[in-house]
DNA sequence: TGGGTTATTGATCAAATCGTGAATTTCGCG
DNA sequence: CGCGAAATTCACGATTTGATCAATAACCCA
């Protein structure tokens, strides 16, 4: 049995501290040391991210990573100490650049709706930045969405300190809510988002049951579908759930 | 990395084929030598069932479930050959009977409704089996809809092949759906399922987000407060994309 | 009661896994 | 060029893991 993963704990116990600086042009193809560096490090991301997202962490060994990415096992540990830092580097990664991205959505929407937003203004700016990059995100992006799919669905998984990192953005679109619900109680809107956050998970998770119940009608990961069918349904159950007594 | 695993797969090399009978009454304290290892066979099922709902497959080890059911490893491989044949266990153990319930639900709706559903009263019957067992199941059937959650954010994670023992009642919810709304799309009736199946999976994953979101005001298990509020999202959300043009 | 079958345990193996420390390469720079 | 530091590889040890096989315990029935 895994010892209880606590993401974002304090990185326990590497030797010699690389330099981890901010990934700004890990992709570009600059030279220099750093910048070769960079670029492995993100390609060992890379490889960490596609393979946890299908098998999860405990599926994947880290010789599993290093094969894919092309490099030495004694490299991960160099770079991230242990496979909890694999693990956490691959979330936080891009974790905070989707929060940003909603949290910059939503007070546009709020702006542009002049003080009077509607839900399906709120649902839409706030799903939005996830499908845009779902679609135009690269292959990166789409692993990392499935990875989230399944820590969501389980704690312990990356689950605790990590999911913060969205929780801001979550607010503010309740906040939004609030505004365009007046009369909704409280507890109804976290429980709107609750099922909104279910609904969206599943759609960007491994899962392509849809297409054998659909007989091939849906395609699992057919984004330009799934977005206007789902800020539709959103809006209609928020909604009526808000209108609860 | 793990070898694909597909459940449902005959069982593979175990050497001595234990009964394997219908395990009818393994609760009850019969006695026998069969009814005492139907017992530990539950016993063991119980044990895997909620370490591998907790850590996914991968991060329980056998020792772990033999050390929690308090018998040898051996004896995890005499009765179930291998992990695999473990895993595929815990998931048949339930799978059938709650489908065979949704089933029921939805042909009682269907027979009292004579003959003209409505949307509400359909994903009412398909929900309501779940929360009840949700509810009265004992903390064994809420492991297993965990688990459950886990799988179905994930392929290759004893997805294939298990959940199309869930697929039977999907169709029969979709066919009634048609009925209640006969100018839907097809396509529309099955992502408004996929949207479903994702908010009511999320409900009864290990995630308890909701709780810290909403500060202590809704709290993550609490079933009673789910079920209505989930039967109205459902209800409004499939008659709003029901309505697509 | 005792023999035969089933259930269960004990001991152990080979492979895989995480992690470490020393060696080696690559690079920046004087 | 050549030195030093960072990046990367190599070789290896301790532990865990899935699995097997023989030995024992529990039970049923003749």
């Amino acid at each position: 049995m895994p010892k209880p993963r606590r993401v974002t704990d304090t990185r326990s116990g590497r030797r010699k501290p690389p330099p981890r600086r901010a990934a700004a042009d890990a992709t570009t193809a600059a030279s220099g040391k750093a910048a070769r560096s960079r670029r492995t490090q993100a390609r060992i991301l890379d490889a960490a991210e596609e393979l946890f997202s299908y098998h999860g962490i405990y599926g994947v060994s880290i010789r599993d990573i290093a094969d894919r990415a092309d490099v030495d096992t004694a490299l991960l540990h160099y770079h991230f100490a242990n496979k909890d830092g694999i693990y956490e580097a691959v979330l936080l990664r891009r974790a905070g650049e989707i929060n940003a991205a909603r949290m910059r959505a939503l007070d546009d929407y709020a702006l542009a709706c002049g003080g009077k937003p509607d839900v399906e203004g709120i649902v839409r700016a706030y799903l939005h930045p996830v499908f845009e990059r779902l679609r135009n995100g690269g292959r990166g992006f789409n692993n990392f969405a499935a990875l989230i799919a399944l820590a969501n669905n389980s704690e312990l998984w990356g689950g605790g300190t990590v999911k913060e990192y969205f929780d801001s953005a979550v607010q503010r679109l309740i906040e939004l809510l609030r505004l365009a619900l007046p009369k909704a109680r409280e507890v109804d809107l976290y429980w709107g988002y609750q099922f909104i956050s279910g609904a969206l998970t599943l759609s960007y998770s491994r899962n392509d049951r849809i297409e054998g119940l659909s007989r091939g009608r849906c395609r699992a990961n057919d984004y330009a579908a799934i977005e206007p069918r789902l800020v539709e349904w959103c809006t209609a159950g928020i909604r009526a759930i808000g209108a609860r007594r």
